[in-house]
DNA sequence: CTTTACAGAACCAAAATGGTCCTGTATCCT
DNA sequence: AGGATACAGGACCATTTTGGTTCTGTAAAG
């Protein structure tokens, strides 16, 4: 089905919830970080603790988050929300964007050599890692997104022409970039 | 991992191989469709037969292909390959694309209404749709990219603005194009 | 009427997923 | 110092999904 795992899922929905809450104390008192935890994005998201915890030691784990035990401790984020893209909490926790084994790095598809399709999934994957890459978690709490319902009709074209070129076409209006590829 | 199941990837390797058959068998006579048989594919891609069989029955239910039993039978695309885009045969073999049970469909989520990222994580499917429906079987076929090697260097980046605006810049060059989304 | 080839479904082992729980350790607070 | 608070790291397990095979049936060709 092409689906992130719940992991993942839950992960970007916790990670917004913090960012909110550490934007609203940090309107409050600008000084030092306020860290959330575990418990209270439990509470908000309404997710089983032990679930939202799993999640957090993960990002935690990645460097996404620092954590601080004890009384008071919690997470903070590691780096500012329009640093942290799509991409990279997908990577985090359930590794890198590799649509097929060939995406993952060489030798693992023993084909691999003369496989004549090998090339265009290449380019279909870093598409896709480039559209999950240009959304950051500060546009994920943007409220003029959060309100958006994507409709299915006017949608965006992409193309590859023969040339090697990528076109993205939206509504007649044509916009072109050259190539995702170069050598080597 | 967000990878592909790997009938779609035989799927793939093995449509673009009947493309390649039914190419040179054009040429050789111009008259009437060439059909493949399943064993003669399996023999081109290596891979078993069974499984190659399992793939293209499923291809020929999701009318990809178009079937012909018996002695000298075998299958046919059912569309031109120009017309048949990646998106197409990932839908076919593993259902649509819905990155998070959100984008599969109404009712789906219990959280649904107040979900605060719902609308961002709808963009981001539309995009990667959109990459997938933006590359064809024809395109799979076309040796130009059948020799490349994705770098992971200069890469395009997509951007949402503010504003609800996508942009797509690649090496200081923007363009830029107005949303995939609008109302309703 | 035999051979070729697809149709459909059942079946199964192995891996991945979603989720819980337990033991340990760092830190704060009194 | 000694709880109480919170994170760290795994182990663990049930359920689902995946990858792959096999079997029975049916359509068409020669």
């Amino acid at each position: 089905m092409i689906r992130l795992s719940k992991i993942t899922d839950y992960g970007i929905l916790i990670l917004a919830e913090l960012v909110r809450q550490q934007d609203r104390a940090g309107e409050a008192s600008p000084i030092g970080k306020a860290s959330s935890n575990a418990r209270a994005l439990a509470n908000r998201v309404e997710l089983p603790l032990p679930m939202v915890s799993k999640v957090l030691k993960s990002l935690t784990r990645a460097g996404i988050l620092e954590s601080q035990r004890g009384a008071q401790g919690g997470y903070t984020l590691a780096r500012r929300p329009e640093d942290l893209t799509v991409a990279d909490i997908i990577a985090a926790l359930e590794g890198p964007v590799a649509l097929t084994e060939c995406s993952a790095g060489p030798h693992v598809c023993n084909h691999e050599d003369n496989c004549s399709v090998r090339g265009p999934l290449l380019v279909i994957n870093d598409v896709i890692h480039n559209a999950l890459a240009g959304i950051t978690l500060s546009d994920m709490v943007n409220p003029v997104f959060s309100a958006q319902r994507v409709p299915l009709s006017r949608r965006a074209q992409t193309e590859l022409t023969a040339e090697g070129k990528v076109t993205v076409k939206v509504s007649g209006d044509d916009s072109e970039f050259t190539s995702l590829r170069n050598e080597n």
